[in-house]
RNA sequence: GGGCGCUUAGCUCAGUUGGAAGAGCGUCUGGUUUGCAACCAGAAGGCCGGGGGUUCAAAUCCCCCAGUGUCCA
């Protein structure tokens, strides 16, 4: 079965009537009568530019925005609908996404799974989002963003139980009516064009809507999900019917506003003040100027009008797009020569990308992001650094950081930043440094790559510019205008590269695809009912009574030594690895048995001991936790809390947590930071850890529902990565650090002593790792740093407080005293090279010179430079030593009789066989070894003969 | 998480097929010059990131580790 069409009362009651597009082939409904295509075709221009269909808003950019908002919010607001607040740009609450891509984000998983309520039902939001995937297609296509709010209303109904809010025909007679009246706009500009979706796993009927040509909205109406037995077939994938039936519905804001506006591109709807700063920054005028008879609002307002049914996508080529483009607007009585075309629309479409990507990064850091070469943190580097290209291609001379605040002022007053201005004015000046470095690095390579090329070849090697790009973050047209710069003037880029880069990497994502399916540790937990945790409700308890609810073999590799058994209790004091808390160690015994607990780890709703031995189904257990363990572990986490507030009060709102990890031994916490930790960070950090130890007694631990955790303590609460159920547990210490951890607790800080911050590492740019230690852990450290001083100070014989001091001491003196063994070795090689012992032989004006000599290659090689440098006393030399199985050295005088008459190699291999070995080098200089020295002599002895000396 | 690159003098970097560790800037000394990021001559300054391996021989080839950069997800 394939989706049912879609008949809603809705749409005959408005006078619409169903057909078919002649373009797509897709069913849609309109009332105008005699229209022939859907609206979103390649036929269908866009018909508001100049002429807005949404009226009475005659505001621009912010301002436009703010009206349209609050006209979409306030309709559902009056009909039922509970407003909710926009979360963060940052999905922090997923583990799949980084960025909120659409406002259905913000409850996926868990909502839309049913497991969690949805803060309010029916309700309505405008979600700020970001999605990166057409990011080359922004500022040339006129419509794309890479930032963007999508206003909605979700409705989350549950049939089964009798909770059905509404459904399509509720759903489409709202969007209809909100379109018609609060907008004003015409009915007949309005087609609903069905087209299933699917996505992630569900699917449901979908309508668009499509208005003058734009796509101003998608309702979706989930309902499916998929199945192989479902009796739904949607793009070759089976889908059943889920009990949740969601709508999910998408309206663009800035589609609206563009709309309402009628501008040319989106962007001078929504972003008007930065357009025009840049245009004047960028002296855009004088460009249009070169030609005066170009009438250049005429040729804008023609070419958005084309966008609309030009295919910019990420992708498309180039070259083609733009004399498709060229000849379209020829048609129209434009004529454009293409060079023309290139000088107006490439510093347009920089000028127009860039207030689009100050936006998204903007957003990012105001949410707290910090740039970075992985992860989210990549993104909002590529951000900036893509802002700064076009910025320089542009030749504006603003910083960064300039461009950033300005468009926080403009573009974002007033909204609620977690980040501060300065602190945003602090990265963007470390990205722009970075930027500038990569810049630097990359034009000397280049030069190195390019040095055995001829200054007029044309085109840079496809392999060196790949690797400019991926490994030196130089794109192929930045290589050329590199290129350019260092001399090679005639490098152009070859048409079609760039997607040959986009595919290749795309090949290799694809390649890197290949997941690896993490065999289970045991099988057959299905049926068992949940363990019960006993260390939530006292973490102080190590000892309890339990029954045995099933126990197997376990097999895989990431097991303890030991462990041959798994076994799960009906309850447990044991706390299983989570949270980056390692599990606990101990014992479960029965009067005849004695298990020792390897480990525990958590399957699902089941505990799970790894024991070194097995029990039998129904045994009543008695569990005993290794306390000392235990203790340490919840020194360890306890204090990693500590550390990240105060990590956050020192270094900033950006700090979040990154991961982190609690073993017996030390704990690790890698925290998001801009710069490198300097000791003196660390002991600011350290300080104030010991100093909330003391001052704060009693730790809180609630228990909240998810959407309560949420709205009371915001989604910082989520540090630890994102919690799976409806119900979070929140460990509170003060007003210093809040955070949802399902970890064991110390109740009372004074129980973890002390903490000591070890060292910080960088774990990857804009993420470090700060190691620490508390508790015994601590102690044991200070002690085995004591012993480390202590064995150091006995090696020098001094006092411990004299141990830096006398280090260096003999530091320098052992750099000075291997110096003048160097000088001495050459007075050595002086003398032993001045002649006057019986090594030394004159035939026909050449001295040769035949020895014996101490030590290995290196020094060998100085008594030959000594002996064969002086081009007044023409040499040839033959130096031998015992050092390491035998060395042999020839050389001669270059430019000399010497070199002329004899070939150092020649020599070297006619006699180094004597000593078992082989060599070579050039005709001056010759060298190699063996493995027999005791045939040292017999080679000097075959030099002689052969030399006739 | 995956791919690729880099690490050589205080700094910025060359170093070709494995065969005698280099340049520019800076520092120091001397000269010249009474104005500049001036000029000339000379000198000092190197565990070639660390550890293994291959080889007669490794800055150079292979493996591991560390640091750092970059692209993709």
């Amino acid at each position: 079965m394939a989706m049912p069409q879609i008949d809603l009362a809705v749409f005959h009651d408005n006078g619409y009537i169903r057909k078919q597009c002649r373009v797509t082939n897709l069913w849609f409904w309109t009332s105008d009568h005699e229209r022939e295509t859907c609206g979103d075709t390649s036929e269908d221009e866009y018909t508001f530019i100049g002429s807005p269909l949404i009226s009475g808003f005659s505001m621009r950019g912010k301002e436009l925005k703010d009206a349209m908002r609050e006209a979409f919010l306030s309709f559902f607001e009056e009909r039922e609908h509970t407003r909710i607040d926009p979360y963060p740009i940052l999905a922090r609450w997923r583990d799949d996404i980084h960025l909120t891509i659409a406002s259905i984000a913000d409850f996926q998983p868990h909502v839309t799974s049913g497991m969690v309520e949805p803060p309010a039902n029916p309700l309505t939001i405008s979600q700020p989002c970001i999605r990166l995937t057409d990011v080359d297609a922004v500022g040339r296509s006129g419509r794309h963003l890479t930032t963007f709010e999508m206003m909605a209303h979700h409705v989350f109904n549950r049939p089964d139980e009798g909770r059905m809010f509404y459904w399509m025909e509720e759903c489409v007679k709202y969007c209809h009516e909100m379109f018609t009246e609060t907008f004003g706009i015409d009915a007949n500009e309005i087609t609903y064009v069905e087209n299933p979706w699917c996505g992630g796993g569900n699917a449901g009927p979908a309508v668009e809507v499509i208005v003058g040509g734009l796509e101003l909205a998608t309702l979706v109406f989930m309902n499916l999900e998929e199945d192989e037995n479902g009796d739904v077939e949607i793009k070759g994938d089976k889908y059943r019917e889920m009990p949740l039936q969601i709508i999910d519905t998408g309206y663009g804001l800035e589609r609206f506003c563009w709309a309402a506006a009628g501008t040319p591109t989106i962007y001078e709807a929504i972003y008007p003040e930065t357009v025009s700063w840049l245009k004047n920054l960028a002296g855009f005028d004088g460009i249009a100027k070169q030609w005066p008879e170009l009438d250049l609002d005429k040729i804008l307002g023609e070419m958005s009008r084309l966008n609309g049914i030009m295919n910019i996508e990420v992708g498309v080529d180039g070259d083609e797009l733009r004399s498709t483009f060229i000849a379209k607007l020829s048609k129209r009585g434009i004529s454009l020569t293409q060079q023309q075309f290139i000088a107006i629309t490439d510093p347009l479409a920089r000028i127009y990308a860039i207030p689009d990507h100050l936006h998204a990064l903007c957003n990012m850091l105001g949410d707290g992001l910090v740039p970075s070469n992985a992860k989210a943190g990549y993104l909002a580097r590529m951000l900036a650094r893509r802002t700064l290209r076009m910025r320089d291609e542009l030749g504006i001379e603003v910083s960064l950081a300039e461009l950033a605040l300005h468009h926080v002022d403009v573009n974002l007053g007033g909204k609620n930043m977690k980040q501060t201005q300065d602190g945003i004015a602090t990265i963007l000046n470390l990205e722009e440094e970075k930027y500038v470095e990569m810049l630097r690095k990359g034009e000397q390579v280049i030069k190195t790559m390019l040095s055995n090329v001829d200054k007029n070849a044309t085109e840079i090697e496809d392999e060196l510019l790949f690797s400019l790009n991926d490994s030196h973050g130089i794109a192929p047209e930045m290589a050329i205008s590199l290129a350019h710069r260092s001399g090679w003037e005639s490098m152009t880029l070859r048409t079609g590269f760039t997607a040959e880069l986009a595919e290749r990497h795309a090949k290799m994502a694809k390649d890197a695809a290949k997941e690896v399916n993490k065999s289970e540790l045991v099988t057959g937990l299905e049926n068992l009912p949940s363990t019960n945790p006993l260390y939530y409700d006292d973490v102080y308890q190590f000892e309890f009574d339990a029954s045995v609810l099933f126990c197997g073999e376990v097999k895989g590799d990431d097991l303890p030594d030991d462990a041959t058994h798994a076994i799960v209790l009906d309850r447990t004091c044991f706390y299983p690895e989570g949270g980056g808390q390692e599990g606990d160690f101990g014992t479960l015994s029965t009067e005849s048995v004695h298990c020792r607990v390897l480990d525990t780890r958590k399957i699902g709703e089941h505990i799970v001991h790894l024991t070194d031995s097995s029990l039998n189904n129904g045994d009543v257990v008695h569990g005993c936790i290794d306390w000392n363990r235990r203790k340490q572990l919840m020194d360890h986490h306890t204090s990693v809390h500590i550390v990240g507030g105060a990590a956050r009060k020192i270094l900033g709102p950006h700090i979040y947590q990154a991961g982190a990890n609690k073993s017996v031994d030390s704990a690790r916490l890698d925290i998001t930071h801009y710069n490198r930790l300097t000791r003196n960070d660390l002991d600011d950090i350290e300080k104030m850890a010991n100093q909330v130890i003391v001052q704060v007694h009693k730790t809180e631990k609630t228990i909240l529902n998810r959407k309560d955790a949420d709205r009371k303590h915001g989604f910082d609460l989520y540090q630890g990565g994102a919690p799976k159920g409806d119900t979070i547990r929140v460990l509170r210490i003060s007003d210093h650090d809040v955070q949802a951890c399902g970890g064991t607790h110390h109740d009372e800080l004074g129980q973890i002593g002390s903490i000591r911050i070890v060292r910080s590492t960088a774990v990857q740019d804009g993420v470090e790792r700060l190691q620490i230690v508390a508790g015994q852990a601590a102690l044991d450290f200070a002690r085995d740093q004591d012993g480390l001083l202590r064995q150091t100070g006995d090696v020098f014989g001094v006092n411990i407080n004299d141990v830096p001091r006398t280090a260096e001491r003999f530091f320098t003196e052992w750099k000075e005293q291997r110096k003048r063994i160097e000088q001495l070795e050459a007075e050595i090689v002086r003398l032993r090279t001045s002649g006057g012992d019986d090594s030394s032989f004159s035939k026909d004006g050449v001295r040769i010179v035949i020895m014996e000599s101490d030590g290995g290659l290196k020094n060998m090689s100085k008594m030959l430079k000594e002996l064969t440098l002086d081009e007044s006393k023409p040499t040839l030399a033959i130096l031998g030593s015992k050092d390491g199985g035998g060395k042999l050295m020839v050389a001669t005088t270059e430019n000399s009789i010497a070199s002329e008459r004899y070939n150092s190699v020649d020599i070297l291999q006619s006699i180094i066989p004597h000593i078992s070995g082989g060599g070579g080098g050039r005709p001056t200089f010759a060298q190699g070894g063996g493995s027999n020295p005791d045939g040292l002599q017999d080679s000097f002895d075959a030099a002689k003969s052969l030399l006739d000396i």
